[in-house]
DNA sequence: CCATGCGCTGAC
DNA sequence: GTCAGCGCATGG
């Protein structure tokens, strides 16, 4: 399998490096792979997966990392090197490290910052400044000239009092800002303090610095510098623009005078969204889970697994104080110890990976299986339809092309990863796919002859193998037998008195039935339509055990790709495979000392497509209708861009691109008499309105300021372009005007 | 919970 | 070219 790097500037998975790993692999090997394609020492790589630094004697299955996952790559800086943050791994050894290190320490003087001095610090998660205060001034014991780079700072944050105080450089920190804009003031070009929210720019967030590029009445514009390295995010806009502070430098202690006087605390996010904060009323969520109550914040634990809040004098039995130890379980919690992950420990093994043949004593194999298709899960599942859905399924156009049987899952289409039939014994079977596994096996296109499963020995944990004993007719032999329209016998079979009364299966055929069939597809898996069973039987097989036989036969009104008009679609491929199989083969190539330039570009897909292919390749392309609308709609002709990324990975995932781009977020449909505002965001005409009667007159999505002479004009070239691309669009979306 | 299985690929 | 043998999804 694959994944992505992405260094945590950039922004585009265009910049990402794709690795080839394994999910058995250690993250160290993974380090190792990134010093040398990105040249960063392992030393200095931080490496993120939602949320969990990976550590480098784990796992990447401990991580539950998948397919083309995304890991986050920090880069630390030489000078960050061997710094703690009190957040990171705490190991023994780095306990027992840091404990010598502050046996070193003697106390000592700035001549900038003072013991109490209220001051704002940089916080290395969010990359936002945090209030809080000064305790102690130390240096390093030895280090005879002092400078103020070399100073130690334990600081206490000012809103989570219960936080241990940590130590930080005098970088970290600067003089609390305490003076705020007033509007006119503003000017391109200056760098003020802001409140932010990356994740969701339309609400309050955390405090950054910021780079003003452009003021227009009631919003300000441009670039937030995140993070002590100030990594930049350009175009973002400013919500609460009465609220912006000056940053403030360091001044030396004696020129400056009323340094600490009172600051009002910065508003930040609400911490609870149920009571809004209001410190008198009673909450759960963000009190005490027992009584309610958030007096006494400083005897409330949090429990590490659910962090719900106990007072210790609320527990049952009560504690007298807070406990010691480094992380503590509230009573739902607790159940058992070992189940828990502890900050920086791997992820707990699920009981089934804990069944894993890899993890148990006496693996037989040393073989490497961890890199294959075979052995990853699906990374999306289809839910347009159910699960147990006889027929057709949306989207998916007979003649779609699969490289492996994973993405056929996905679709929908046939959702077992290794069975041949997906069926339940006490319903029918909903898909089946030929694959040439079975020798009894017939294919005449519009008919074929399919073979049950089991009679097959699969000790020494296979998945195929020769038939070794008669099959039976029970779970998904049954199954298909029940599609069949005709009175269910275990004994003898039967046959349909009307064929295309039976129900549908779905049939796919896969490249392996091309040794027998000429009605294959030369590479992966082709949707094929709909087949009915006409009879079912058994028989002694070429083995000369008993199979089941069943006939098919096709009951689509789409022709097969084999037929006149019919059609086969260029090969749909997982997301990022290619691009990791043309990294791999260049290593490869370079190993073997050939000298094979990188193609840099993973959109020529021509070069990739089987050569010598029997049958005409289709790619699923816009009709020229959608196209003339979409082409005209020019105000979002960036949005389009991306949707039209994912036509060639067929129709099903192209409109689920543009449901996904193309939704509202008020009524959380695809907008409907579209909107396209002058912030370039899009909305249902009657929910604007809605918002407009209520007296907002700002984009739901960013809060543009909508109140001068904005007109509502619906975007029809959107509006048409949707309409053609969902047929049941406008059902049950009257009219608002 | 357990049993089943028309995949997939490196090793031979 | 053949084949061992893995996790995963699914149903019973």
């Amino acid at each position: 399998m694959h994944v992505r790097i992405r260094k945590l500037t950039s922004t585009t998975k265009d910049d990402d490096l794709v690795l080839k790993v394994s999910k058995t692999a250690l993250i160290e090997e993974l380090q190792k792979m990134i010093c040398s394609k990105l040249n960063v020492e392992i030393r200095h790589q931080m490496l993120y997966y939602r949320g969990k630094q990976l550590i480098s004697d784990h796992r990447i299955t401990d991580y539950d990392i998948q397919l083309n996952d995304v890991i986050q790559l920090h880069v630390k800086k030489e000078e960050d090197l061997g710094k703690t943050t009190g957040k990171e791994n705490k190991s023994p050894n780095a306990e027992k490290d840091k404990q010598s290190r502050s046996e070193e320490k003697v106390e000592a003087t700035s001549v900038y910052y003072q013991h109490g001095d209220r001051i704002d610090v940089i916080d290395g998660d969010h990359g936002a400044w945090f209030e809080a205060k000064i305790m102690n001034i130390y240096r390093k014991e030895g280090v005879e000239e002092v400078d103020e780079d070399s100073l130690i700072f334990k600081i206490r944050m000012d809103r989570n009092v219960e936080t241990a105080p940590f130590e930080v450089k005098f970088s970290e920190i600067r003089p609390r800002s305490h003076y705020t804009y007033k509007f006119p003031e503003l000017k391109p070009g200056m760098i003020v303090f802001a409140n932010y929210n990356i994740e969701k720019p339309s609400t309050r967030g955390y405090w950054y610095d910021f780079e003003i590029n452009q003021i227009t009445k009631k919003e300000i514009k441009g670039t937030l510098l995140v993070g002590a390295e100030q990594a930049r995010l350009d175009n973002c806009v400013i919500k609460f623009t009465d609220e912006i502070m000056r940053i403030e430098e360091p001044t030396l202690i004696e020129e400056s005078e009323d340094r600490n006087k009172d600051i009002p605390m910065r508003k930040l996010p609400l911490y609870c969204n149920k009571c809004k904060d209001v410190p008198t009323k009673k909450c759960k969520e963000c009190g005490c889970f027992v009584c309610a109550k958030k007096e006494n914040a400083g005897t409330l634990i949090l429990c590490d697994q659910c962090d719900k809040a106990y007072h210790i004098s609320c527990l049952s039995p009560p504690l007298s104080e807070i406990p010691s130890e480094p992380e503590w379980y509230c009573p739902d919690c607790k159940t058992d110890d070992s189940e828990i992950v502890k900050a920086g420990e791997k992820l707990k093994l699920s009981k089934k990976k804990m069944k894993m043949v890899s993890n148990k004593e006496g693996a037989t194999t040393n073989r490497d299986w961890g890199k294959g298709m075979a052995c990853v899960g699906r990374t999306s599942e289809c839910t347009i339809v159910p699960k147990h859905h006889y027929g057709p399924v949306p989207g998916v156009e007979v003649g779609t092309c699969w490289k492996f049987r994973l993405q056929v899952s996905e679709a929908g289409i046939h959702r077992p990863h290794v069975a041949g039939i997906h069926g339940r014994e006490s319903d029918g079977a909903y898909s089946l796919v030929l694959s040439g596994g079975y020798e009894d096996d017939i294919d005449n296109g519009e008919e074929f002859y399919y073979t049950g499963s089991g009679g097959r020995d699969l000790s020494g944990n296979k998945r195929v193998s020769g038939q070794s004993c008669d099959q039976k007719l029970t779970r998904m032999n049954k199954a298909l037998a029940l599609n069949c329209n005709v009175k269910f016998n275990e004994k003898t079979g039967g046959e349909a008195k009307d064929w295309k009364k039976g129900k549908p299966v779905r049939v796919v055929r896969n490249y392996k039935l091309s040794k027998h069939s000429k009605y294959a597809p030369t590479d992966g898996n082709r949707y094929d339509g709909i087949y009915k069973v006409v009879k079912y039987y058994p028989e002694k097989g070429k083995s000369g055990f008993v199979v089941w036989r069943y006939l098919l036969r096709r009951d689509d009104p789409v022709p097969a790709p084999w037929q006149k008009g019919g059609k086969e679609f260029e090969m749909i491929y997982p997301p990022g495979h290619l691009e990791a199989e043309e990294i791999s083969k260049e290593e490869e190539s370079a190993k073997k000392g050939g000298k094979r330039k990188r193609q840099s570009s993973p959109n020529s897909i021509t070069k990739y497509l089987s050569t010598g292919k029997k049958r005409k390749v289709e790619v699923y392309e816009l009709s020229k209708e959608v196209e003339k609308h979409v082409a005209l709609d020019s105000d979002n002709e960036k949005l389009w861009l991306e949707c039209k990324e994912a036509v060639r990975e067929g129709k099903q995932k192209f409109l689920s691109k543009v449901e996904e781009i193309f939704l509202c977020v008020c009524c959380q449909e695809v907008v409907y008499e579209p909107l396209t505002l002058p912030c370039k965001h899009n909305v249902c005409k009657s929910c604007l309105k809605r918002s407009f009667s209520a007296q907002i007159y700002v984009c739901p999505w960013c809060r543009f300021d909508l109140t001068e002479k904005y007109v509502m004009r619906v975007n029809d070239k959107l509006g048409k372009a949707l309409k053609l691309l969902f047929p049941g669009y406008e059902a049950g979306r009257g009219t608002s005007s």
